[in-house]
DNA sequence: ACCTGAACACCGTTCAAGT
DNA sequence: ACCTGAACACCGTTCAAGT
């Protein structure tokens, strides 16, 4: 609300905001330094104080998007109780959520995960992991999923949800058709086809 | 190998197999027009005789995309022969080296299908829609696959294989691990889990 | 019919200088 | 400690002019 906000220390964060909201809105090609110096009203050199590139902004959204996505996967969790099956899809719901709202993120998250990264995006991106981990492992004990090595189990799980999500960020399939793929999914991993 | 090829009509085809070859070595950020001119030969401004602007580059190179891969599913498809558990695994493996190998050229695929897009590129990915649906039609015709409405097997095929593609993409997996991710998919799709 | 060269408005990045 | 302003090397795009 001042006029000089920046001076004490919040233009980072300022810049992360709306960072995230023109990738969700417009796409990583329109983001740009110099337009977001604009947006908070500093020069375009200013950012440098706290990104010291494109790519080191990108990477702290990454960072920022995989904390906040283990954030909403355990809310989903809590609020789903403690049968195994309603967890599963109640974290597959909340995994498909994020992707289809922020499509642009999770996409950076993951090219930004494949190349060189920081120890606290592997940090973050590991808590994910282990989220996820924990929910197969626990479902597997109580019978609910089907047995084998949870690794493999979990990876199919992760390629499968990745995969409808992909639908329908590309357009090829609606929320509704994606309800009923995630119990087709569902019922073939708890119960098996017949 | 004239000094001057590109008076002779071909500069079009040249740009494009440029700006594949950087698409798959360096990726979508460092395509550059100017640097495809430079390459060819010819100045920055030629290549607009040939493509509007990038996006129609890109557009270009997105249906070139999906017209090799659906050849290459063809190919896959003739040498698997009859069996249709081979012919679906052949058809998933076909699409996942082309994915590996074109990560870049597949997202770019994607995007531009999301998008608005030319009557061509429709037609190219509508083919290769057409390929992946006879080969699931037929093989839950032949009692391989399990039953069900067929659209959404398809779909969840295509899920979970362009899933296990993403994962390979990302660096979470290799491909000897995708083999197994496959092979387990397979056997979840055919026989169920037990 | 196809290509060139100059021009314009944008970038990211760097660096001396300001407060 | 943080920000500014000028500068540089790159883009994509446009357009008059050349062959």
């Amino acid at each position: 609300m001042n006029r000089h906000p920046y001076h004490h220390g919040n233009l980072r964060a300022v810049l992360l905001a709306e960072a995230e909201r023109t990738l969700r809105d417009q796409g990583i090609d329109q983001l740009s330094l110099r337009d977001l110096a604009r947006h908070a009203g500093v020069s375009h050199a200013a950012p440098r104080r706290h990104f010291a590139d494109r790519q080191a902004l990108l990477d702290a959204l990454a960072e920022a998007g995989y904390q906040r996505l283990d954030d909403q996967l355990h809310a989903a969790i809590d609020i789903a109780g403690d049968d195994h099956r309603t967890r599963l899809r109640a974290v597959a719901a909340a995994y498909i959520r994020f992707a289809t709202h922020d499509a642009a993120l999770l996409e950076l998250m993951y090219a930004v995960k494949s190349g060189p990264h920081s120890a606290a995006l592997d940090a973050a991106s590991g808590r994910l992991l282990t989220t996820f981990d924990n929910e197969v492992r626990e479902a597997q004990q109580a019978g609910t999923l089907l047995p084998g090595d949870p690794g493999r189990v979990r990876l199919l799980i992760l390629a499968i949800v990745q995969g409808i999500a992909g639908l329908i960020t590309t357009g090829s399939i609606d929320a509704r058709l994606a309800d009923e793929l995630i119990a087709d999914a569902a019922e073939l991993f708890t119960h098996g086809p017949r």
